[in-house]
DNA sequence: GTTATTACGGACCATTTGGTCAATAATTTA
DNA sequence: TAAATTATTGACCAAATGGTCCGTAATAAC
């Protein structure tokens, strides 16, 4: 039929998803976009409609992703603590290295609220909720959390926060050793079957 | 000497830092800045060499105002679980209305960071220190985070991250019910003597 | 009132912004 | 090989960006 694409649109998705995580809505540019993913702006446009659409699809992604990993780790075996323990680790992993503390792409967006359309912002709102959700049922598996709903669902709430300010912090360069810390005891406040 | 200011700077400055708050750096253009103080640019470069030096006093001011503010609450009467009661309560407070949840200043100044000077991010990061030392000192008043001092430390940090993390599930408009709930059980958690 | 000094406001500027167009190159079908 | 279709590229555009300049207005000192 007609040309083949020489690129590959789900690779430029993850240039893209790195750009905005990075530099938000308004402080990444088109510029920064065609370098990232190596491609020029009418290659992009015809894959997207405009820049709002990208950010769209690059909290998509990242949703499919990052959130989905989040989600297969708490779905994983053993009782809640346990579940939460290998959250907790997997995102602490990030101040391991000297490598760049990008921090939470939904709250980096939630930030950007001002920029965002109504799309993307409930988007971003449905996707915390549904952290929420993964939370809450991570914690059902045993008692007190699978009998006492509200007790559940204020425990879900509380990690949430807790989740979520942990990642703040880890952009804000706090040590490890600090976070490891709080971690532990925000561990042990689970109760464990 | 001269013709005298017909404004007042400290109330320019305090428009200038809504502006931020709610729109970040890039996202807040030098025309949102003229239409929220009602200067003209002129005016605003006398004041401030250029809009990263705006950006930097926004901070300033937000330390001085919103930071001290909670500075105050943790430092008075009370045991420890009280002084966040009252905090927590504080920042409860923004869900009441049905006005705008600005969220935090710093933890969206930290989202800015990829295109912040290194001032203005040394100064995010100071300011949350500054937070975590005051909720340090808040513990420290009664046992056991009086003599332990790890468990006051690690506390601390997750209280810290709990409380960043609050912020920004009310920028995110989660409910307030559920917030309430879970500040409930955060307070639970901080031993009593 | 004159002069020096400062504030104000709008015109103005170069650059960058997001976004489009048209010309060319590559590929498939017929 | 010819025709049709699509990818790629760089030139291009209007609008908005941060920032400057300059003429005018207002005030204080003398």
């Amino acid at each position: 039929m007609a040309r083949p694409r020489e690129f590959d649109p789900k690779e430029a998705l993850g240039a893209i998803m790195g750009v905005f995580w990075r530099n938000g809505f308004e402080g990444a540019s088109m510029q920064d976009i065609e370098v990232a993913t190596g491609l020029n702006k009418q290659s992009l446009y015809r894959l997207y409609a405009d820049k709002r659409a990208m950010y769209l699809a690059a909290l998509r992604h990242y949703d499919e992703t990052e959130v989905a990993r989040a989600g297969d780790i708490l779905s994983g075996p053993g009782a809640p603590r346990e579940r939460f323990r290998r959250l907790f680790n997997d995102v602490l992993a990030e101040t391991a290295g000297e490598g760049p503390r990008r921090g939470c792409f939904l709250c980096n967006a939630s930030t950007d609220e001002a920029q965002l359309d109504d799309d993307a912002r409930a988007f971003v709102n449905e996707a915390m909720r549904r952290v929420e959700a993964a939370f809450r049922e991570a914690l059902a598996v045993t008692d007190p959390y699978t009998n006492d709903i509200s007790l559940r669902k204020a425990t879900a709430v509380k990690l949430l926060a807790f989740y979520f300010g942990l990642r703040v912090l880890i952009k804000a360069n706090m040590p490890a050793a600090s976070l490891k810390a709080s971690v532990r005891q925000a561990l042990d406040e689970i109760a464990d079957g």
